[in-house]
DNA sequence: ACGTTATTCAACCTTCAGGTTGAATAACGT
DNA sequence: ACGTTATTCAACCTGAAGGTTGAATAACGT
């Protein structure tokens, strides 16, 4: 094998970006991450909402590890599942760096994270956040 | 089977989510939003910037449009390529959702968005935005 | 009318993603 | 020591993604 050739499967952020929206780009991920997201499970948890076999579950979540939003920590033959939220900061910050942030839409995001404030972290879940 | 399915290809939420971040996965693609961003274009244009045919692009900027993410109009024989940048809100509201919203991070994006209104369509493309 | 320009269509190739099944590994409870 | 449980590894299949080339379509300038 080359040895400097930096074909280091690191992190660009070119790279992470791929991987970040790649793994986000499948349903049954973004399933994972939102159930994660509400609590660390390991990965028969994870799996059990599904209707594929566990070891296309293990899979996915080795993508989702793979792309930093997902870290595993073995604790004896159990792989407890947390998940990463920072890692989709940079996700985010693409987006916003080439949306059409410079055309009044502040005033709407600030309106609205000052709503979601005032909720706290009661329910959630519903609001509709300008989609469509 | 079960007929319910609802096997439209229409946009379900889940639809549009698979296809807009399984679009901004691709790095092409996502320089070409970049570009279209910054203003329209037509094929041929956003094209310029790449190695590949033509034709790669081409195919490129249907999975955009497929993706809600650019409009076409035509204009005799050339495309006119724009843009929706409010495609990307059901995104970003994902994010926002499964995000570590509840804790302590609504401050600090409020905090952000306003020095960003402050600095106004001044010369921005450069902020950090907390990616990494 | 003609050649040129802009773009897509069609066929094809190769690589990868997502799923399956079956076996392997490894830690657990008793 | 044993069978059970948790998880991955390996091989395989299918289909789609991303690229190519070559031809087709359609509007343009002259």
């Amino acid at each position: 094998m080359i040895e400097s050739q930096a074909r280091k499967r690191a992190a660009s952020s070119t790279a992470r970006l791929n991987a970040v929206f790649a793994a986000l780009a499948d349903p049954t991920r973004r399933a994972i991450i939102e159930r994660l997201s509400r609590g660390q499970a390991r990965v028969t948890e994870a799996a059990e909402p599904f209707r594929m076999s566990l070891n296309a579950v293990s899979k996915h979540i080795r993508t989702l590890e793979a792309s930093g939003m997902v870290e595993r920590h073995r604790k004896g033959r159990v792989h407890i599942l947390t998940v990463n939220l920072r890692s989709l900061d940079e996700a985010v910050g693409w987006i916003e760096q080439t949306r059409d942030f410079w055309e009044g839409r502040l005033d709407a995001m600030e309106g609205a994270l000052r709503e979601l404030k005032k909720v706290g972290s009661s329910g959630p879940k519903d609001r509709s956040h300008g989609a469509r």
